[in-house]
RNA sequence: UCCUCAGUAGCUCAGUUGGUUAGAGCGGCGGACUGUUAAUCCGUAGGUCGAAGGUUCAAGUCCUUCCUGAGGAGCCA
């Protein structure tokens, strides 16, 4: 009874939402003749003195709506103020095109002008424009194919993350933004503060007063959800993280952002090998959900940006990942005669030349490698009984590198203390990570995932900029 | 942060060993055209040559510093 009522109320809601046809549903339609009211932003306006043709786009899909206007009986003003960028809404007759290119079209009965765009001004042209100049325009730069293209597959890579786990029966969790400690010592933090930065409170030995603070210490923005993830799979079994996340590193590359969302799965049970089973089915899924839900998108991207975009995602679903050790790695690169510019040598980290050399080269595969020295990985992985490895495990990419980073994390309390201790890390900071160690210890594992490098890899796009609406890098945080 | 390259019209770029009034394509604007597909054809306007110094009779062009952008490296996701 009471499920009917919300139904009937969702379908009322949708009605008014929906006070509109949608440019997706008509291209598909075959109700031909029916009046219909469309409401989108024009791409082209062309034609003559009787007929004029405006391609109009609503976002809803990569594809435009032809309307067909009938020049003589509109008004030459209204027409004039109907160029790219404009926004109207339109009421006419859905009918099959006379024309090439699409099977159907609106003629329009009236055309209501809601704002328009100045030609002489408006940034956006009917020709294509490059990457890095859009970007300048990033606040218009959506309504361009590609950018349409590509925030549609953003979307829809992220309700398939949370498809993807909670079909798998895990639970999202939302670590926090802002923390006090530094855990994984990955490089630098935002600083969070109230503090007056021109009248500091100071100690007595001159050092800032943190406990005058907000939070009554030194915070910074979360550069990884990770540690509280542990604790809440040692609860729920299987857990992911997806938010944001911040790294102050003076990084000006294609493949880093300093505002950035990641995803983080944690499961309690879960060795090394279950680790990447999961990373590697997890991939597949995302990549596959892709082709299968966002195939437009991708045709257009494939033809547009890049022609072998729809092979190389289907490639990566049809086949598997390459699973070998660090060591393994290490002799290939040794025996492969291949000239590097840095040095191959076990316990040496590998390189990106070294990682593309296997990963596009040799394999021509995605590789997942494990067992790295422990001497080049962080403190809280799974210490191998050789003394000399931990349980690591890195996912790499043809074109991205390194797109995931994981491990099964070392459960073992002395080990684990051992390790602060040996790295100095400031332990009573962590007093509440080393309690799960404490109580109710097991196996667990879990990797994180670049969800702006998991894009460039969908959308063939080749600067991580143009995979997020708004990048934040080193110089820039416009808009 | 280091290395390399770039910055000239709204956009993409050309501009010779320094030498008259800085060019093109596209876009814009005006016109032509009875169904166009980034329409086509004719015409037209539009520039503090990234900024500041310097060398020179003369600088878009050479030198210095800075700013911005891109690519590579490092850090990593």
């Amino acid at each position: 009874m009471y499920f009917c009522t919300y139904i009937h109320i969702h379908i009322i809601i949708k009605k008014n939402i929906m006070n509109r046809s949608v440019i997706k549903d008509l291209l598909k339609s075959t109700e031909y003749e029916s009046k219909v009211l469309v409401k989108g932003w024009v791409r082209t306006k062309r034609g003559n003195n009787t007929v004029a043709f405006v391609a109009l786009n609503d976002g809803s899909i990569i594809h435009n709506l032809q309307i067909v206007i009938d020049v003589p009986s509109f008004d030459a003003e209204l027409l004039r103020r109907i160029n790219t960028g404009a926004c109207i809404g339109v009421k006419g007759s859905l009918v099959e095109s006379k024309g090439q290119g699409q099977k159907v079209e609106v003629i329009a009965d009236t055309v209501e002008l809601y704002g328009e765009a100045d030609p002489e001004v408006y940034p956006l042209q009917k020709k294509g424009h490059s990457f890095e100049f859009l970007r300048e325009i990033a606040h218009l730069r959506v309504r361009t194919n590609t950018f349409g293209a590509v925030f549609r597959i953003r979307h829809a890579m992220a309700f398939a993350i949370h498809k993807y786990f909670n079909d798998m029966g895990y639970f999202y969790l939302h670590a926090p933004i802002i923390t006090a400690s530094d855990a994984e010592g990955a490089g630098e933090m935002f600083r969070v503060s109230t503090l007056d930065p021109d009248n500091l409170p100071l100690t007595e030995d001159k050092k800032v007063d943190y406990s005058k603070d907000f939070f009554g210490k030194a915070t910074n923005l979360t550069v990884s959800g990770q540690l509280e993830g542990e604790l809440a799979a040692l609860a729920l079994g299987g857990v992911y993280t997806f938010g944001p996340t911040f790294r102050a590193e003076n990084s000006n590359t294609p493949r880093h952002l300093a505002e950035f969302w990641m995803i983080e799965p944690e499961v309690a049970f879960n060795d090394i090998n279950d680790n990447m089973n999961l990373a590697e089915d997890f991939l597949k899924y995302l990549i596959n959900y892709a082709l299968e839900n966002c195939l437009d998108d991708l045709e257009f991207l494939n033809s547009m940006v890049d022609k072998e975009l729809i092979e190389r995602l289907k490639f990566v679903v049809n086949n598997k990942f390459i699973r070998m050790s660090y060591e393994g790695a290490i002799e290939i690169l040794l025996a492969s005669g291949h000239k590097f510019e840095f040095p191959v040598s076990w316990g040496l980290d590998l390189q990106a030349e070294h990682e593309r050399y296997l990963v596009e080269k040799h394999f021509k595969c995605p590789v997942i490698l494990t067992d790295y020295p422990r001497e080049i990985k962080a403190f809280y992985m799974k210490q191998n009984d050789d003394k000399r490895t931990v349980r690591a495990m890195d996912v790499l990419f043809p074109r991205i590198g390194e797109i995931i980073g994981g491990s099964q994390r070392e459960e073992n309390f002395d080990k684990l203390l051992a390790r602060i201790r040996e790295l100095g890390m400031p332990e009573k900071e962590l007093w509440w990570y080393l309690d799960t160690r404490r109580y109710g210890t097991v196996t667990h594992s879990g990797f994180g995932l670049g969800f702006e490098r998991l894009l460039l890899f969908v959308t063939g796009m080749a600067n991580i900029r143009d995979v997020i609406p708004f990048p934040r890098t080193p110089k820039n945080a416009e808009f």
